[in-house]
RNA sequence: GCGGGUGUAGCUCAGUGGCAGAGCUUCGGCUUCCCAAGCCGACUAUGUGGGUUCGAUUCCCAUCACCCGCUCCA
């Protein structure tokens, strides 16, 4: 299979509008990067996609939008102020940078230390821990390293006019937090039993030491997360029916099967509170890249917000009346990776016979940013009549409207952009109102009456 | 944040201490009318800030951005 390289999806964003360099015209900004007219639409159809499949569709699934700024407290209770930063040290010796723990982790690996897991440490224990050892530099082996400084992902900010400690505030660095602190609010008023889940997609912030490749890895982004609430003991067996439920997500909108793969956690690999994690992870063009976590995460966030709150999470069985708090399980999904992975999955280059090179999106129809364009045959005789036909599809559709250029010339641009119909409007259409409806795939071509057009968009765009 | 490299038009590349060039793209016109045809015309650039100099796109410094390596887990 041809793996395209970054460098071409990323001229393809920029030349047709899909995803430009964030704050251009004053020198940019690190990562970041704006959603042109065309990459807005096809982000949109990507996440109403995942809302139709994770709420709208589903028996179990309700759906909410919380806000960014949050009361603090919430980040101490889920452990991000303590743990959600980085313990970094320097080697003095050759400038070199790692994470304390990585050292340690690494260090016990290689002597069979089954019992030192420095997760829950302190900078001074693991300072400690990599002097007595006498731990070197895995680049030059020197043993001079700087002091651990840490480094706290979270973005802050302040409320209010005065900018102290008292009124510093976070950007979220996960939607999840926002889901968990109104599950009763949720729970009670859509009046749903265990189990059910609630589904949110919003934006979150981290400040990552090393963004890069593009829209993969960035300090601002878009999550798609869902927490599905069910009783303790059943959770291993939610855990693997979302598991599939996400992959077959990705396959139904037209994911190569061989662009993905499923990794599940090696027990040591799990974070404290979970007892079960598989990554989704696609074949970028830079390699294996992590697109979907889908986490047991046991009761650790309820119970944490229950301790920390002191407000009661606990959920009452209707049937049995007996009280726990619910088990969770998490599939989180960046907007903008699984968007990226669409586009890279769809990149394609075709060598014609005349030995000219087409380029094409071959995105799924359901997430491509035209449904369809409109193109009259001749400017001026033609025009009105493809008008009409663009008007009433636009009711329904995006659709795109072309008429400069040599006909072949206007479907290269439409393939380029992934549009996966061409409506052409020919001189026979003046007589008997038919059209030709062109293929992106097969470039192949078919007549049908103006009339039946909707329905037939509308089902090769359902998926 | 560290080490190495690169910044000229929307894109791909020329070029010079003294007026900045080409191809593609885009737009307009003519022509054609079912797969990037042709002709005519038009728009657009030395990343940013400072220094040396009569004069800097060119030399120097800083800065910013990008690319390649160390990074992690949406």
């Amino acid at each position: 299979m041809t793996r395209f390289p970054m460098d071409k999806i990323v001229a393809l964003c920029k030349n047709r509008g899909f995803i430009f360099a964030g704050s251009e015209i004053y020198g940019g900004l690190a990562n970041t990067w704006d959603y042109g007219p065309l990459g807005v639409e096809f982000k949109n159809n990507v996440k109403k996609a995942w809302w139709r499949k994770f709420v709208q569709e589903s028996p179990y699934n309700v759906g909410m939008d919380s806000a960014i700024l949050m009361n603090p407290e919430i980040w101490v209770a889920s452990g991000h102020v303590v743990n959600f930063n980085d313990p970094l040290m320097d080697c003095k010796s050759c400038k070199a940078r790692f994470r304390a723990d990585k050292l340690i982790e690494d260090y016990a690996a290689a002597h069979s230390l089954a019992d030192v897991h420095p997760d829950g440490w302190s900078h001074e224990q693991m300072q400690s821990f990599i002097a007595e050892k006498n731990i070197g530099c895995p680049e030059c082996g020197k043993t001079a390293f700087t002091s651990i400084r840490k480094f706290n992902m979270m973005f802050k900010t302040f409320q209010g006019v005065n900018e102290d400690t008292a009124n510093q505030i976070y950007l979220r660095p996960e939607t999840a937090q926002g889901i968990f602190v109104n599950f009763k609010n949720v729970q009670r008023t859509t009046r749903r039993k265990i189990p059910f889940g609630i589904a949110q997609i919003g934006k979150s912030f981290r400040n990552e030491i090393t963004p890069g490749n593009f829209t993969f890895r960035t300090r601002e982004f878009e999550q798609m997360e869902m927490e599905f609430f069910c009783q303790p003991g059943t959770e291993l067996e939610w855990y693997s029916y979302w598991k599939d439920f996400c992959g077959n997500f990705l396959l139904s909108l037209g994911v190569k099967p061989e662009s993905i793969r499923m990794r599940e956690h090696e027990q040591a690999e799990l974070s404290h509170y979970s007892n079960g994690t598989t990554d989704i992870e696609f074949l970028f063009p830079f390699g294996w890249g992590e697109l979907w976590g889908i986490a047991s995460r046991t009761n650790f966030d309820l119970k944490a917000h229950m301790e920390h709150s002191g407000q009661n999470m606990e959920y009452q069985d209707p049937f049995t009346n007996e009280k726990y708090i619910p088990y969770v399980v998490e599939p989180a999904l960046g907007a903008d990776r699984v968007a990226l992975a669409f586009l890279c999955d769809a990149y394609d280059e075709e060598t014609l016979e005349g030995g000219d090179v087409r380029n094409i999106l071959r995105l799924h129809p359901a997430l491509a940013p035209f449904k369809a364009a409109v193109l009259p045959l001749q400017k001026n005789k033609l025009g009105d009549k493809a008008q009409e036909v663009y008007r009433m599809l636009a009711r329904r559709f995006m659709v795109d409207y072309d008429d400069s250029g040599a006909i072949g010339k206007r479907y290269r641009r439409q393939d380029e952009i992934g549009t996966p119909m061409c409506v052409t409007i020919d001189f026979d259409t003046l007589e008997d109102d038919t059209v030709t409806v062109r293929d992106r795939d097969t470039m192949g071509q078919i007549r049908l009456p103006i009339g039946e057009l909707v329905n037939y968009i509308e089902k090769q765009v359902d998926f």
